[in-house]
DNA sequence: CTGTTAATGAAAACATTTTTCATTAAGGGG
DNA sequence: CCCCTTAATGAAAAATGTTTTCATTAACAG
């Protein structure tokens, strides 16, 4: 039984079909995938797949901090498998491969200024980065 | 004429009243305002503003990044007035209000270490900071 | 195996965003 | 100051994305 299969199992929750073809596009993704695309990949494993349970696994996912939500300037309707720990992600914004990158105290200076100057109270960040992976630097160098 | 008329006025766009409509109700918003907010708020501007026209005035403002798209957890329909220059937003996680703090290169240490640490090249990042204003830490002490 | 009930999925409702196209009005030229 | 051109608008509809409903299915404890 994988982990995330005993985490299910942790919180009563059932392993089912459905959640195994949800889980299983987002393991061989390689890039942020939004519910749709999930539910074409997830068919794949499991025909009678509906996109109803795609967002309800998703929401569940989320609860258990399985997947995290990826934000693009336009919408933030892609998910990706969750490390466990503090981590943020890197986008490449041309092929849109996402890798993870692990989150310390990098921010707590700066965040301990902004709340000096604004009075805020700080208790949660949302970092991403964007630019271009390794193979996309190559191919195309100046355009 | 006010900045922004003048900067419309540059790129050939017209000023008309349902921008202004739009740009008044990001004017008076002490925190981000969804599409169907500014109409609303537009509409005691000027009367018969559609949303059409607030969406697609959203659009051009974004290209003169003179309003800027708010990331929250569950959505990125938020919008809100940008100041000049690299700035990041926080927002208050109980009554929704925004501040703006301005972002200088408090990043690039942990951007070049993530670009060492993966090979990507980093051009881009989205930060914003989540917690609660002065005033709500007041309002619930303990709560 | 069987029974209980969480989970599922088709359909419909709902919400958000975009397209279409006839009409309006901003603002430059006369 | 008034036309004229055409960018801009907005009602309606289409497209897209998400949630609710409810009868049916299947996970798994006993
Ligand atoms: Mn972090
Ligand atoms: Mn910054
Ligand atoms: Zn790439
Ligand atoms: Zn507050």
């Amino acid at each position: 039984m994988t982990a995330w299969e005993q985490q299910l199992t942790a919180c009563d929750c059932r392993i089912t079909m459905p959640r195994r073809a949800v889980m299983g596009a987002l393991l061989e993704a390689e890039s942020p995938l939004a519910p749709q695309e999930i539910l074409d990949r997830g068919r794949q494993v499991h025909t009678r797949l509906g996109l109803v349970t795609v967002y309800r696994t998703l929401e569940l996912f989320l609860r258990l901090t399985l997947v995290r939500r990826v934000h693009r300037e336009d919408g933030c309707q892609g998910y990706v498998l969750t490390s466990p720990g503090h981590h943020h992600v890197l986008l490449c914004r041309d092929c849109g491969r996402a890798v993870e990158f692990p989150g310390g105290d990098d921010l707590q200076v700066l965040i301990q200024r902004v709340e000096g100057e604004t009075g805020y109270r700080v208790d949660e960040h949302l970092l991403q980065l964007f630019g271009r992976c390794t193979a996309c630097q190559q191919g195309e160098s100046d355009a």
